[in-house]
RNA sequence: GGGGCCGUAGGGUAGCCUGGUGAUCCUCUCGGCUUUGGGAGCCGGUGACCCGAGUUCAAAUCUCGGCGGCCCCA
């Protein structure tokens, strides 16, 4: 079994996650896949991260998965921006449904009702609660497992409820934090960058974006915070009494990513060899590999056995199956295990394992005796910044500087410019094919650009903005 | 939104044009022998024409519809 090679992605991707047991793609409706044990492990591991960043300061809920037609309906711009995406569910058996209901597909209009009856008065603020759960689209373009789905198996959507604008406005930025954090953690560089307001969430103030390179040059969306001021607490009627016995409108903010934080993780580490993963996140994080020989096993998974001893507190896999040493490495080099060690005779005679990291070539030897928990954390570590530092180095070749609208088309990857806020000139660069992502809010340190300039359009003041191509 | 291509064992292909016993192909899988420091070899076995309707003595093959997949343009 070979994979395609990663120069063609959407060839290597749709081959990787099937061939490492991400997801079966065979189920038989548009859109929808199948997790895998060994994929749904990796979406557990990376999810527990995300749950610890937000349990610090949210309550976990759950809300139903559906929503009347009457509520779905209330927030005018909101449902705009949904409608002909919704599923809806029209019948109870054979009876037709009085009010139809829609499969959330997204959970605003499911929550906020309720939200009314929780927030009194001031003392109930600020409200913050997350949610892992499915939502549905009924998407038209190509899907694409964990990339474009009907099904969004794990939206991890957070709604916060604040006394006023400003208070909501410091939670945003608390929130980018908090994505920021999860996806250090993984080592996927992202920039974060503000929606122009024609593309920003329906119904929201403003959105905030997080946006990662995919290998071939076009952009994922892997996270957005949204700002959404009072236009859905004037809708849903969320007020909440103040100190002074006024009542006011709250003003609310929500914030979510989806699968594609994996999409991501596969994409932006993965080789041509398969998977490369991040050691915390990987769910075999050592295999041993014993080298038999006719005569010598005993002595050899003797050694073997010690080490995966020594080693217990990890996820450890020792393969004595009956593949050559070969075969072995190449399927587990699939699956992103990050540590191998190989023991042979020579090696069980000596006291020592050969060692490799899955992201570099060399092998290594190391006494049995120095292998420890600190030293496999040290490692894990070390290789968490190689992976981060190769992947940035990565994307900033994939991002060019431009000073002319011509040079927009030609590049095969992100654009970045200097941009006025005029709606006119945010259309006009969308003119060369690809789309305007919104304005940097900060500059990666894997970004070495002019915060400011003159915009490329009308020679105003502008602010660096991205263009790309979006997935 | 517009256009094109495609659906045959778990995966990949040939066969379709010109209807007539689905292939001694690659891979995977199972059993046996043998082997093991970067995808071993030989022998044997299991396993398939997307669904529905139509045309026909006869459909993987022709026609229509559905479902599913891929690519290009906007």
């Amino acid at each position: 079994m070979t994979l395609p090679s990663k120069e063609n992605f959407s060839e290597w991707y749709n081959e990787v996650i099937q061939v490492a047991e991400i997801m079966d793609i065979r189920y038989p409706v548009k859109g929808l896949y199948v997790w895998y044990p060994f994929g749904f492990k990796i979406r557990q591991l990376v999810y527990s991260k995300l749950r610890e960043i937000m349990d610090r300061e949210h309550d976990e809920v759950y809300f139903p998965a559906l929503i009347p037609e009457t509520e779905l309906g209330k927030e005018g711009e909101h449902i705009k921006g949904f409608e002909d995406e919704v599923y809806w569910i029209t019948h109870g058996g054979l009876t037709p449904l009085d009010v139809k209901l829609a499969l959330r597909p997204t959970s605003e209009t499911a929550m906020y009702p309720m939200f009314r009856l929780w927030v009194r008065n001031h003392a109930d603020l600020p409200l913050k609660v997350y949610q892992v759960v499915n939502t549905f689209r009924y998407e038209t373009k190509h899907t694409r497992p964990l990339i474009r789905l009907r099904e969004i198996t794990s939206f991890k959507e957070a709604h916060t409820v604040h006394k006023d604008f400003e208070e909501a406005a410091e939670h945003v930025k608390k929130a980018i934090g908090f994505y920021k954090e999860f996806y250090d953690f993984l080592a996927i560089p992202y920039m974060v960058i503000r929606r122009p307001e024609w593309d920003k969430f329906p119904g929201a103030a403003y959105t905030i974006a997080f946006d990662t390179i995919m290998p071939d040059g076009r952009t994922l969306q892997i996270g957005t915070v949204h700002h959404l001021a009072d236009n859905f607490a004037k809708t849903f009627e969320i007020k909440y009494e103040a100190p002074n016995g006024e009542h006011y409108y709250a003003h609310q903010t929500c914030y979510g990513i989806s699968e594609r934080c994996i999409a991501a993780l596969i994409s932006v580490h993965g080789d041509d060899q398969g998977l490369v993963l991040p050691f915390e996140v990987a769910p075999v994080q050592i295999v041993i590999i014993p080298i038999l020989y006719k005569g010598k096993e005993e002595a050899v998974m003797e050694a073997c056995r010690k080490l995966a001893e020594r080693l217990k507190e990890f996820r450890v896999v020792l393969d004595d199956g009956e593949e050559r040493p070969g075969a072995k490495y190449y399927k587990w080099e699939l699956k992103g295990v990050p540590i191998r060690f190989e023991i042979g005779p020579r090696d069980a005679e000596k006291g020592v394992a050969v060692a490799s990291f899955r992201d570099e070539k060399k092998k290594f030897e190391v006494p049995l005796d120095s292998i420890n928990e600190e030293l496999i954390l040290k490692w894990a570590e070390e290789l968490k910044q190689r992976l981060r530092g190769a992947a940035a180095e990565r994307m900033a070749e994939r991002v060019k500087f431009v000073e002319t609208p011509d040079e927009i088309e030609e590049w095969n990857g992100v654009v970045a410019l200097h941009l006025c806020s005029n709606e006119d000139c945010g259309h006009q660069v969308e003119e060369y094919g690809k789309s305007l992502l919104g304005w940097f809010e900060e500059l990666p340190d894997w970004l070495d650009l002019e915060p400011s300039g003159k915009c490329i359009v009308c020679g105003g003041e502008g602010r660096l903005a991205a263009l790309a191509r979006t997935y």
